[in-house]
RNA sequence: CGGGGUAUGGCCCAGUCCGGUUAAGGCGCCUGCUUUGGGAGCAGGAGACCGCAAGUUCGAAUCUUGCUACCCCGACCA
């Protein structure tokens, strides 16, 4: 994409309200635009970011067998009442309105009775099972304070998986593929190494529920970390019993600040109960189906990737998640850059091309703030050179590199 | 929901305490000329119901009252 035909621009200087470094990098490089606080739109860039990290996480899910749906984010007052979640003392961010002929709804903050309901019509029989489903969906949650910029919203995307199993042996199974699933998301998303499987508490139905939580300064979450064994342990659940239980040496663990990233939840046969959920097994008998959530949110995810990547001059994006992987700038040369911008196309790279007229500074300036992988710069000097200049958004220098052999520098 | 702070062109802000010509400056934007390897220079120009609503006053960005929004700390985060 040419630059000149974006139509956001980058800004100097952050909107003063803004205080969280996602938030203010985001809205500088015209990423985001924030609606009012805690709700934020995306714009092409941020929503080019966006769909890349769904991207990842749907073929992950997809791995592991998750069919992607899509529930409504419209829900009414009868579901969640089966539940008891529809009270506002047990539940007190809810967005509630309702229909003009009276009938109360409100905006979902989750969707596990959602799709209880819903699987009533397809769950018969055990030949119907295992399986499970997910969704990209807006959630509504009405937070008395929204903070960190796009890491906690009123109005945000997550993914939700949902798992139906027939026996808690099955279930388990299941669970660990997840488990594994969404190590290698946060993997691919370039957070992998500082995101721990953090264990926490679990519920009604297991003695644990597991957390993916990445240490991180914009945080709300204390965690102890066992580095050497990649494991963590949630504040909340932080005790002798539990450290002897999970054969950990609180020598060995350091506490950090961290932000959930993901949670993985066995939910047994809470909401099958309470939908009456059930299928009949080889013996002919009535069972209850076994549950399982797991939640991501992608806008929390790109968050965490601005706060733990970015550097002083903005935006650094990995390789998976950038909204381009080039961004190729002309000093002058405008002929000869764009041969090489149709190059890098018909290889299909994915190249934004700072076509403006404007001077150099200004455009590495504009580069470096919007933090695509790869820089490669046309110009006289360039091209007297041998070349062009190709920099990685991380170096600090970059290197003459013949056109030809541009493409397959940044493979 | 408790406590603290802020609100002035698209963005950053001065001015408010102590009321008084036309609300100053920077970024960005428009025009022209010059300029082109780290946010260019000169000249000219456009853009503001000073958060909203009442009140005090000859006169309000400035004082008073109410309201709203935003940020921070805490509580909450099923």
């Amino acid at each position: 994409m040419k630059q000149s035909q974006l139509f956001t621009k980058t800004q100097k200087f952050a909107p003063k309200d803004e205080v969280s470094k996602n938030a203010q990098l985001l809205i500088r490089a015209g990423f985001v635009h924030k609606e009012m606080a805690g709700v934020y739109g995306f714009l092409p860039l941020g929503w080019r970011v966006m769909n890349n990290i769904m991207q990842i996480i749907r073929e992950e899910m997809n791995d592991i067998g998750g069919q992607e749906l899509k529930l409504t984010a419209l829900q009414s007052k009868e579901v969640w009442s089966k539940t008891n979640r529809w009270s506002d003392e047990i539940v007190d961010n809810w967005f509630k309105s309702e229909l003009k002929n009276g009938t109360k709804v409100g905006l979902a903050f989750t969707h596990e009775e959602a799709i209880t309901g819903l699987m009533k019509s397809f769950v018969a029989s055990y030949k119907d099972l295992p399986f499970s489903a997910y969704q990209f969906q807006t959630k509504f949650r009405n937070e008395s304070r929204a903070k960190s910029g796009i890491m906690r919203g009123r109005e945000f995307i997550m993914k939700d998986l949902y798992s139906f199993s027939r026996t808690q042996e099955e279930h388990d199974i299941f669970y660990g593929k997840a488990k594994d699933a969404y190590v290698r998301i946060f993997d691919r998303l370039g957070i992998g190494e500082e995101t721990y499987l953090t264990f926490a508490s679990g519920g009604t139905f297991s003695k644990y529920s597991h957390e993916f939580q990445t240490v991180c300064d914009a945080g709300e979450d204390i965690i102890y970390v066992d580095k050497e064994k990649g494991i963590a342990v949630n504040e909340e659940v932080y005790n002798d019993e539990v450290l002897a239980d999970l054969e950990l040496d609180k020598n060995n663990l350091v506490k950090e600040k961290a932000a959930e990233a993901g949670n993985i939840f066995s939910l047994g046969t809470k909401f099958s109960d309470a939908f009456d959920l059930t299928y009949r097994d080889e013996n002919e008998q009535e069972q209850k189906v076994i549950m399982g959530s797991y939640g991501l949110g992608p806008a929390r995810a790109m968050g965490i990737i601005t706060e733990l990547l970015a550097d002083e001059n903005g935006l650094v994006w990995p390789e998976n998640v950038a909204p381009f992987k080039v961004h190729l700038i002309n000093i002058g040369e405008d002929e000869k850059t764009e041969e090489i911008y149709s190059q890098l196309q018909d290889a299909g790279v994915e190249v934004l091309w700072d076509d403006r007229d404007m001077r150099p500074g200004a455009k590495f300036a504009d580069a470096d703030l919007i933090g695509c992988p790869y820089r490669v710069v046309v110009s006289s000097r360039s091209l007297e050179a041998g070349g062009v200049e190709l920099k990685k958004r991380t170096d600090k220098d970059g290197q003459i590199v013949n056109v030809d052999k541009l493409i397959e520098q940044i493979k």
